[in-house]
DNA sequence: GCAAAAGTGTTACCACTACACCCATGC
DNA sequence: GCATGGGTGTAGTGGTAACACTTTTGC
């Protein structure tokens, strides 16, 4: 490099959230060095010059979260915010670009990984800023909920209305009618049956509900005009 | 940083955009140094050990746009997005936090600045990424202005509502009823009447017009809930 | 009077809300 | 039958879109 300035030190910082009604949860690990040792806290990285902040949040999940290579590449993963305040890691001066993952939720995933209410994190709960990132996660994840079919990245590829709906529920952290959940997502186009029926697998009655699937494959937003 | 890792280097670009009906426009400013020198660009620093990011980012507008300090101080600036291509700049690795700003469209500031039409730079106008850049930073100030108050910062404190809606349409690019534009914001409660009616100044017909000024002095979205 | 800019009113339409009600199954 | 969960319909409400019309000025 030509530049010789002291700079501080580029870090990635991981939330991983998945849904678990009626609890929205985000991946935490206890922490195996000073500072804050044994505390639970998202996991981490440092940038190396030869990859991307991108790489480096799938890097962290492999090498701290010991997720196997294929479920990293098959994960939801969206750039956040950089957080910078001057003494935000007690080591000196670190700035942090945190990525936003969303996963589905699948018992065998993380089973060393601290799933924790993600709204239930009690103040002074996280070291670092951690608190800040996990909430702008929260907050991220509940605007893109409201405009785009973001949702698909949480369910399995077929579901119940009701899954869906407690899903919604969660992340919103209230409750929805569910007559109007159903026909609005309907109408909207974002959801569309399938054909089959759900077997009656493990249920306790009641009538069988149909499969639902998003209609859509990739991420999309519906743009609502101003005027 | 010697006793480090290897890292890439940071540094912080500006986006500066104001209203100049009908067109929205960015400050570009040519680059004194190679690469791309004398070229138009963003104007950017590196981070210093010392500063935050918005600091830094303050600080290119006074160092390298020449902008006073209390002009900078009073200026609306928020946190973009991080870019970090691994080859976005020829020099070496180096990742870029972006800042967007808005400007009132004074016309004594910048006056070395080039404004250019924010939407209309040619394919491959700007150096490194800044198209990708300037990109977001529309895309973020268009979003923002269907459920915030923002455009606040883009107009002086009393305004006629047809400069407000000519400063939407150059943002939004396209036209809007002025009926429905006009009911709309005032049933909001976004902005209000100002008692006092414009005096004919430099007018050339036409019934005088009320000033018109935003009802909430800080930003403020506005929760619109789904379900 | 006429053009121009500002402001008001009207109507049809559509989306949202809060319900009530019907359907299909297990026990 | 009855509890349970799934699915449908509807009436009231309120916002939106498109348009016509009135008011107040300069010339």
């Amino acid at each position: 490099m030509s530049f010789k300035l002291e700079q501080p030190v580029l870090a990635v910082d991981v939330v991983i959230l998945r849904v678990r009604p009626p609890r929205l949860e985000a991946l935490l690990l206890p922490r195996p060095d000073e500072p804050f040792r044994g505390a639970l806290a998202l996991p981490g990285v440092a940038l190396r010059i030869e990859e991307t902040l991108f790489e480096a949040a799938r890097r962290t999940l492999r090498e701290k979260a010991g997720w196997p290579g294929e479920a990293v590449q098959a994960l939801y993963l969206e750039q956040l915010a950089t957080f910078d305040a001057l003494y935000r890691d007690p080591r000196g001066r670190t700035v942090s670009v945190a990525y936003l993952g969303l996963a589905r939720s699948t018992p065998t995933l993380f089973p060393g990984g601290a799933w924790q209410a993600a709204d239930a994190i009690p103040p002074g709960g996280l070291p670092f800023d951690h608190e800040e990132i996990l909430a702008a996660a929260v907050a991220r994840l509940r605007g893109k909920l409201r405009y785009t079919n973001i949702a698909r990245v949480l369910l399995p590829p077929a579901f119940r209305i009701e899954e869906l709906q407690a899903a919604y529920e969660a992340i919103l952290g209230r409750a929805i009618n569910r007559s109007n959940f159903r026909n609005k997502l309907l109408k909207l186009g974002l959801i569309e049956q399938e054909r089959i029926l759900l077997e009656a697998v493990g249920r306790q009655g009641g009538r069988p509900p149909h499969l639902y699937r998003f209609a859509r494959a990739r991420l999309e937003a519906e743009e609502r005009d101003f005027l």
